[in-house]
DNA sequence: GTCTATAAAGTGATAGAC
DNA sequence: GTCTATCACTTTATAGAC
């Protein structure tokens, strides 16, 4: 693991804990044991940094998608999937800020956004296939890309209350999500 | 109004806009209409300022729901009623910063968390109480906690996607919402 | 109650030695 | 490639005149 992957890696856990904004490249040289003015000899800018985490996080999500979903026989199994593989990774089981190209969105100057697009756009058809197949076999209510945005909102959030080691597990609450997107059958 | 509701509206106003860390006094001051230094004869801080268009805006909606929620006779049109509402409110169109107890909440102070706590508690028990009667009557499929939250992140994201000008209304978007968290009947 | 001026602290980023 | 040291700038908040 290159110092670069180091320096991802450990930033991406400090713009989650505690926000982009409020970490500073100082938080970040100490976590990664190094002074804060050697990261610049790998990054032009704290805003490169989380440019880097974002499109490795994305990636990654898209890569455990590619893998999985060809398996799966059925459009229930597939958006069942999808639904599990988009709550790991919100809640940092998969990548490591994954989260964060919605949350830091306005934190990138334009330059920063265009760089970004074409990764989040691949994410995003990966789900407009998915209900486009699931709207087509009545398998959900409403227009599919309004549903779209209220299950991001939904899985955005989850993070701000779902305990992994609480009552509730994440098996219950891919179900849940699941339950509330979708026609009972 | 005082100076100081004015002060409120132009911060909430701005926190909004470009979020609570991102708005400098400097920005309050000029929308005002004043120095920033002024600001602090009318606040202790500027976290008390932000606090202050928490505590406004949580208590303008829970006004606004409890003048309204008792003239329904209905679950469903209470609980339709309600998903209006915090629409509504996260859109905007009553208070100036309700979706700033969310948003911004981790921007706030322990001293400042516990000063909120009691405004947001109360509003949740008014969503508490509608989802247990729609739990009882069996209109909501899936734990009414679990969906407490759901709903919650959905409408939050609201604003990020929906263009209240754009082809889809905040009626649909108020139907679609409540489609998914209800059993059709 | 507002102004001007500034204190005190923190920020991202750079320079040059090693 | 990392260090030390620091620049240039921004931030919240304060002081004292009016």
């Amino acid at each position: 693991m290159t110092r670069r992957d180091e320096i991802v890696r450990h930033a991406g856990e400090l713009f989650r804990k505690k926000g982009y904004a409020r970490t500073t490249v100082r938080d970040i040289g100490e976590k990664v044991g190094i002074q804060s003015g050697s990261l610049f000899r790998h990054f032009v800018s704290k805003e490169e940094i989380l440019l880097a985490v974002m499109v490795k996080s994305i990636d990654d999500v898209i890569a455990v998608i590619k893998s999985e979903l060809p398996k799966l026989e059925t459009t229930s199994e597939r958006l069942r999937t999808l639904i599990r593989i988009e709550l790991c990774a919100i809640l940092n089981q998969l990548g490591e800020g994954f989260i964060l190209s919605v949350t830091e969105w306005d934190y990138l100057s334009d330059d920063g956004k265009a760089a970004i697009a074409p990764h989040v756009e691949r994410y995003n058809a990966v789900w407009a296939d998915i209900l486009q197949e699931a709207q087509t076999s009545g398998l959900i209510r409403i227009d599919n890309s309004v549903l779209r945005e209220l299950l991001r909102g939904a899985t955005r959030h989850v993070p701000a209350w779902f305990d992994q080691d609480g009552p509730i597990s994440l098996d219950q609450l891919v179900d849940a999500i699941f339950e509330m997107a979708t026609v009972r059958q």
